[in-house]
DNA sequence: CAGCGTTATATTTACAGGGAAATAACGAAA
DNA sequence: TTTCGTTATTTCCCTGTAAATATAACGCTG
């Protein structure tokens, strides 16, 4: 029948989403530009939208995951801190792991 | 850090959704009351709502999930063919796999 | 044939979320 | 001290989605 089997996973702190798919792509995308409107540009988000983002983020936990400066040598930029990368590469591994299960499981849908 | 990994799944067919979480749970729901509107009414979701989604599952489809009636008897009502039923239970079935997997996971994030 | 309780469909209304733009703040460099 | 490029924040508008409303179609029952 074609069936396919997405899924969605994300993180959260005490209720709240602190990671997901969408805030992992923007994390990505800081760490490449070194910029958050670069980034939010690449990913044709607005700046607001991306903004309010990592300002969640950065409000869910005690370990800072992203640096931004204001002002400075080339006006200002943003980085992430070596936990923050860690924690891009956990999710990854994670939702990968949960695609490959879920592949597994097809065949259960197929044989109905 | 009292992290939670939260998931959702859903099954595609020809890039649309065909069956998800609150497809599922409407489904149950019609199985239990065997009518659309009450379904729609226990779950508190609009009418509409409720029959554009099992509008949507049956065009999905060859193999009929759920068929109604209307007019007649008690002016009609709704019930899930032997291939929904199972598909609800395979869906569930996955859905719980998927979780076990991500708590298997959880201390991948604690230990960062 | 009129009434009833459904499913089925169209039309209108209301509202929240997102985007765009305007503005402020900041610090280095020229 | 002026300029520049960035982050930070607010305000306004608009669109797309959900909800409410209205109405039709249907077939048994009495």
């Amino acid at each position: 029948m074609g069936f396919k089997i997405r899924s969605r996973i994300w993180i959260e702190v005490d209720e709240h989403v602190f990671l997901g798919e969408g805030r992992v792509r923007l994390l990505k995308a800081i760490e490449e530009t070194g910029s958050l409107s670069k980034a939010a540009k690449q990913l044709q988000m607005s700046y607001k939208k991306a903004w309010k983002l990592i300002d969640s983020v950065n409000k869910s936990t005690e370990k800072p995951v992203i640096i931004t400066s204001i002002g400075g040598k080339n006006g200002g930029g943003a980085e992430l801190t070596p936990y923050g990368k860690s924690l891009i590469t956990t999710f990854e591994d994670i939702n990968h792991g949960c695609w490959k299960y879920l592949d597994t499981q097809l065949e259960k849908l197929e044989n109905l």
